[in-house]
RNA sequence: GGUCCCGUAGCUCAGCUGGAUAGAGCACCUGCCUUCUAAGCAGGCGGCCGUUGGUUCGAAUCCAACCGGGAUCGCCA
């Protein structure tokens, strides 16, 4: 079997095997080796789908002209789709009939083309892991919405998808943000104060960390050296008695504890719903810090692991090009990748099917998931190999790295605030809402806010590091979210217009499409639908989102310049009207669709 | 220093399973609202694709080295 291509589309598909058996009958059969490769004709040719036949001169013995023409002359003969070619120096382009294009777009006027069917497949999906001491910030929001996308489109790919997110719920942080509340709270509320819970809890957190820096410097003033000083801060060691405390289940701190975290939830739970993304289930650290130890003692009797002389238990992946790690400290405690070792198995205990399970987590982790799913290999669990980090590469602010230290972090909140009074801004200024009242506007503007930050932050290629400049970056204009749903408006005023169900749905085209001749405009439309569905499978596959969004804007761009020279409903020919209204349902259908996957929505009007 | 990621227009980014003259958006300049939403369309300006070698009929794309930026190399999480 040749190898297809591995993204390749329908019409490929169905041309693949009449070009194997073009050659095989010309030129004798094609070694597995040479692939060939279909390319969309560039626009300056003639055609719509082109291969480059260079690759195969030695096998066809004749020059290109030659080898094209025999192979696109037979296309022609066997190939239905294929209505006529050129050959321009080594390259066939092959001319596809108007009638293929149309019967594409009746289908896609009668389905969801970005909808596979099930493939009985069960992933799980991580992509939130908040700490519980400070507000969620710009880089927690690159990772939620690339995760929630990545599960949105491997949902329209047909698989079954578990939204998870782990809470770091326990620890020396929350510790710091309680021991400064108990000195400094005065039993502050986020009700008595008006504060979001999350803000308040990350307000001590601040709180603590000033009161341990002067009481550093005090130290060190005092003659204490800067190593002495950070450990011995009266402050830190009595967060650090909490934590003690905290593992004793001390009652009052254990309460305190959740309070302090109850707040937190709040606030996190706000600026999810207002994010517009949800998880199946929720872990807690708490619940999970003391898994793995029993697996990883497991290892070491199965010889997967080696014990040092003090004790502690190490992994040996030097062989793997890496390093040794320990798992288990000389006294046995846990370390953070034990942790991750026995909740990985957890999560496949208690979810059974899973095949595939991703961890939406930055960059800085890579090392970290390399060895943890290295590990798990060498313990034997068959499912290893469907866990696969999905790193994504730091937000960078124009005055460099975001640092908590120095207040430069962008709050996720404030920021989803500035990009909806943006979008008030110019909604208000076009004045297009009249009849809108209040509270229909407000959710416009959320909607569309939402949509420029969403776009903005999953167009860009996930690992890359990004820029996000505050300012430059609230654009609403261009390659953004609400250019695309702008086309989505405007195609669905069209559709009222037309006289079509409200609120969506599919008019059926004219019964007889096919038998008018495609203008430029229409076709280039009609193409990029037709690539979407390998888009989305490759997207889907490759867990980016950025190719899904870059499509979905090439798409609605073709779609403007159509609307802007071609008529639809002002279109006196009925069939001619029917075909451009079946075309732009399904650029509606299809952007919908597609911004469904990247967790945008989209509005009837703006 | 070891390992990994990145380097494309003034700025932000596509393109990278090798193919035709490298594409968008923003910014700047020109046109287009008495026809379906101008958050739009059409056009212009703007590029030693970090550098140097290599593989190839063909390299932004693959390989190597180097330069520049970042991450990581805790018995932290």
């Amino acid at each position: 079997m040749q190898a297809p291509a591995m993204f390749q589309d329908r019409l490929q598909a169905q041309l693949l095997p009449v070009v194997l058996s073009a050659f095989k009958e010309l030129f004798g059969p094609i070694p597995e080796a040479v692939k060939i490769a279909f390319q969309p004709t560039r626009p300056e040719f003639e055609g719509d789908l082109t291969i480059n036949v260079f690759p195969f001169l030695k096998l066809s013995g004749q020059g290109p002209q030659q080898t094209a023409t025999a192979i696109g002359e037979y296309l022609v003969r066997h190939a239905l789709p294929v209505e006529r070619f050129n050959v321009v120096k080594g390259f066939l382009n092959m001319v596809i009939s108007d009638a293929y294009w149309t019967g594409f777009l009746k289908e896609a006027g009668e389905r969801d083309i970005l909808q596979f069917g099930p493939t009985g497949n069960k992933v799980m999906v991580e992509y939130a892991s908040p700490n519980t001491n400070k507000p969620l910030h710009l880089g927690h929001l690159r990772n939620i919405f690339l995760g929630y996308s990545v599960s949105r489109m491997l949902q329209a790919a047909g698989h079954e998808v578990v939204k998870v997110q782990v809470i770091n719920d326990r620890g020396i942080h929350i510790c710091k943000s309680m021991v400064a509340w108990r000195m400094f709270g005065n039993g502050e509320t986020p009700a008595s104060s008006g504060l979001k819970g999350d803000k308040l809890v990350g307000k001590y957190y601040v709180a603590f960390d000033k009161v341990y820096k002067e009481e550093v410097a005090g130290l060190m003033a005092a003659g204490k050296s800067g190593p002495e000083a950070e450990k011995q801060a009266p402050i830190l060691l009595e967060a650090q008695a909490m934590l003690r405390q905290w593992e004793a289940n001390d009652p009052q701190v254990r309460a305190l504890w959740e309070k302090m975290n109850g707040w937190v939830y709040e606030g996190f739970n706000a600026t999810y719903a207002r994010a517009g993304v949800d998880f199946d289930k929720n872990y807690y650290e708490s619940n999970t810090y003391l898994l793995g130890k029993e697996d990883v003692l497991k290892g070491l009797a199965k010889g997967v692991f080696f014990r040092k002389d003090d004790g502690s238990v190490w992994v040996d992946n030097t062989a793997e090009g890496l390093d040794e790690k320990v798992l288990l400290r000389a006294d046995g405690t846990s370390l953070y990748i034990t942790q991750d070792i026995g909740t990985a198995i957890k999560r496949f205990e208690e979810f059974p099917g899973l095949s595939r399970m991703i961890y939406t987590v930055g960059n800085e982790q890579d090392y970290h998931f390399k060895v943890l799913f290295i590990i798990l290999k060498k313990l034997g669990f068959a499912w290893a190999d469907g866990l696969f980090h999905l790193s994504y590469g730091m937000v960078d602010l124009p005055s460099g790295k975001m640092k908590s230290r120095e207040g430069t972090v962008v709050d996720a909140d404030d920021l989803i605030d500035e990009m909806v009074a943006e979008a008030r801004a110019t909604g208000e200024q076009l004045s297009k809402l009249d009849d809108f009242s209040g509270e229909e506007r407000n959710t416009l503007f959320e909607m569309i806010g939402l949509a420029a930050l969403k776009y903005f932050l999953l167009k860009v290629d996930p690992k890359k590091r990004m820029l996000f400049d505050p300012k430059a970056s609230i654009d609403l204009q261009g390659h953004t979210g609400p250019f695309i749903q702008y086309t989505y408006a405007r195609i669905r005023s069209l559709l009222r217009k037309a006289g079509l169900p409200v609120g969506g749905g599919r008019p059926s085209g004219p019964a007889a499409m096919g038998s008018q001749q495609l203008l430029p405009e229409e076709k280039n439309v009609i193409k990029l639908l037709h690539q979407f569905p390998a888009v989305l499978n490759e997207s889907a596959t490759k867990l980016e989102p950025s190719a899904l969004a870059n499509h979905a804007y090439e798409l609605v761009k073709a779609y403007n310049a159509f609307y802007q020279t071609v008529p639809v409903l002002k279109e006196g020919d009925a069939e001619i009207r029917g075909l451009r209204l079946a075309l732009s349902s399904a650029v509606a259908e299809t952007t919908r669709k597609a911004m469904w996957c990247l967790g945008i929505e989209v509005p009837e009007r703006m």
